[in-house]
DNA sequence: ATCGACTCATAAAACGTTTCACCGCAGGCC
DNA sequence: GGCCTGCGGTGAAACGTTTTATGAGTCGAT
């Protein structure tokens, strides 16, 4: 006996306690009504042998799955750590299980991940692809209750989660615009991105008559040579909006290097608020994304799905908060200092 | 036929190839030698059909589990998503799946999550414990191969890897000793947790005549008061040093609040080396820990037991790199007028 | 021609659980 | 006493897979 995996099966606590192994379950799982001292005799047979269930014989037979499978791209970026965090207390109150795996940022291991949780029959599947083309290159099979947050695949054959990018992009460049900024430089890692994209074109609808650049600079650079060249010299921008973590990350540092001051020297200012940019001197103005929320979308959305409900894909925006911090000054007194300096401009 | 869980049956693969449901699973595994002209036909069926295992059946015929469980005390936690990270990629690397699950700080959670994971029959759990008393209120069954992490449980039953942490805060100690510190409130969030506790012994092995007093704030407090009013006033410490990572962020943070300079007016040490304490000025004196290899080891540990070694515990520690930065300056210029102020002090 | 050795494929058993059909039995009612 | 109605328990089937014992067939050597 002891079988293939440790601890006693449900047989050994039915001999023991003297009844059907059908009669532990159901006391175990409270579906049928159990005489009281039976009842009573199986709990103590139960903890005299350290018995407990084996999900896998349990979820195979009853066809209830109860597991949910999440698959961020990086878990080591904190937002979707925080993202991850919530969904895990959410499933949990429910009565879920989650998996959850990182796809590091790589299309092949995600779709490589996606094959083998397949393999343990989730109900449910909550993705933030790394990649706007790779999220349909979901495995074939039937069609599984899925809910892609964050990042939007080209194909909207989903329910969606994501937030404002456009219009958090636009209240950025339009503060830009206020401050007297004249021209900014607009950084993100790939246009690839959904994210990406959408914050871009915000940008540029808002844009006003600030000049606008775009530079991708991918994932993997920590001081990224093009960024730099663009901040040396003479043609160096007023601004610098980071479209994403990892750039606002990788430019601020590129700016210390250099010994230029955020704020004082290029105005700077990025998405995914995290603490550091409180922190610092001066602070940074920030797109701050509404995380927790989209976990909690997340996971109602999929829990419809999980229930039954087969209705039209269904989208969501939620709000971004833009906070506006010292590291986007007036540019009054510095603008023409500045102008001077970038005659090839005028 | 579909089933509980959706997709088509290994017997309907078989039925389609005009085979034994025995011989696709011997294609599909290859365990057994299948003529060439059969697999091709298995294979085809398996295309048309879309078919995939069903781990949970799959697992629970053949022993063999390939599943593997981990433990941390909370994945918003940059160090602890580091861990899980790496560790997923080894896992991945040695074809198997992991478990990933936050204890959200709370013992009572870490056990409850112990519970539901033993439910799916891991070969084996590497656990990072929220609580030194804890760790060993492990479900009672039979013994699991298991890897404790990070924290060490009070009763060293277990495989172990973990930090130098005596060490590095000594060398933070003889380093502000060095730059002439007289006194310094060293900051912790408990002492229950092993971390905390040898960091602490640590620093007061090395102090020499190095003042230390230790203050215990806690894990949810932002601004904790105890702290703020040992900074307040006349009293204050000439340096401050953190024990974690917590608490290195929520000190710095008040810092700020309270308009104290890092460094200029209180020497500032800490625990956990993150992006933001180079990016600060000035930059943050930290230990980093080999986030990594710590995962690298556990999982290496890990693996052995799962293969079987029965041998005793073994307990690995790894080496902590300090980096001295300009928060912890030297105290010549300003120790006088730190005095005067400190008169209580003399 | 017979035997042995070897290769492949099959049918059936097993894994541990839940569910389903069934049955004994007590009690109330006619 | 016969009959219906529930209650509370049982044995067996089922979930989808892997494994094992078995057997059918081929080939080469005696």
């Amino acid at each position: 006996m002891g079988g293939g995996g440790a601890g006693p099966s449900i047989r050994l606590v039915a001999e023991r306690a003297g009844v059907s192994a059908g009669t532990v379950s159901n006391v175990l799982n409270g579906k049928a009504s159990v005489a009281p001292a039976i009842s009573a005799r199986v709990r103590v047979a139960v903890e005299q042998l350290g018995y407990f269930r084996d999900n896998r014989a349990s979820r195979l037979r009853s066809g209830d799955s109860r597991l949910a499978g999440v698959i961020v791209p990086d878990l080591t970026n904190p937002m979707f750590a925080a993202f991850v965090s919530t969904l895990e207390q959410l499933g949990r109150r429910d009565g879920y299980d989650l998996v959850v795996v990182s796809a590091r940022n790589d299309p092949a291991e995600e779709v490589e991940r996606l094959r083998r949780i397949r393999e343990w029959r989730p109900a449910g599947l909550i993705v933030i692809p790394c990649d706007g083309a790779l999220a349909e290159r979901l495995p074939g099979g039937p069609p599984m209750p899925l809910v892609v947050a964050d990042r939007i695949p080209d194909a909207p054959r989903f329910d969606l989660v994501a937030v404002d990018n456009a219009e958090a992009a636009a209240a950025v460049v339009r503060h830009l615009g206020v401050q007297g900024c004249e021209d900014c430089l607009v950084v993100g890692t790939s246009l690839a991105i959904s994210n990406v994209r959408e914050r871009w074109e915000g940008a540029r609808s808002a844009a006003g008559n600030l000049r606008l650049d775009f530079l991708a600079v991918g994932f993997d650079d920590h001081a990224p040579p093009a960024l730099e060249e663009r901040l040396r010299g003479a043609g160096r921008p007023q601004a610098l909006f980071c479209l994403d973590h990892e750039t606002t990350l990788a430019a601020y540092r590129l700016l210390g290097e250099m010994g230029l001051g955020a704020g004082a020297d290029v105005a700077f200012a990025g998405f995914d608020e995290m603490e550091w940019m409180r922190l610092v001197a001066p602070a940074v103005t920030t797109v701050r994304q509404p995380v927790e929320a989209m976990a909690a979308c997340s996971w109602s959305m999929l829990r419809r799905r999980m229930g039954g409900d087969a209705g039209p894909p269904q989208a969501r925006r939620l709000r971004c908060a833009v906070t506006f911090r010292g590291s986007t000054p007036r540019q009054t007194a510095s603008r023409s200092r500045e102008a001077d300096r970038t005659t090839q401009g005028g």
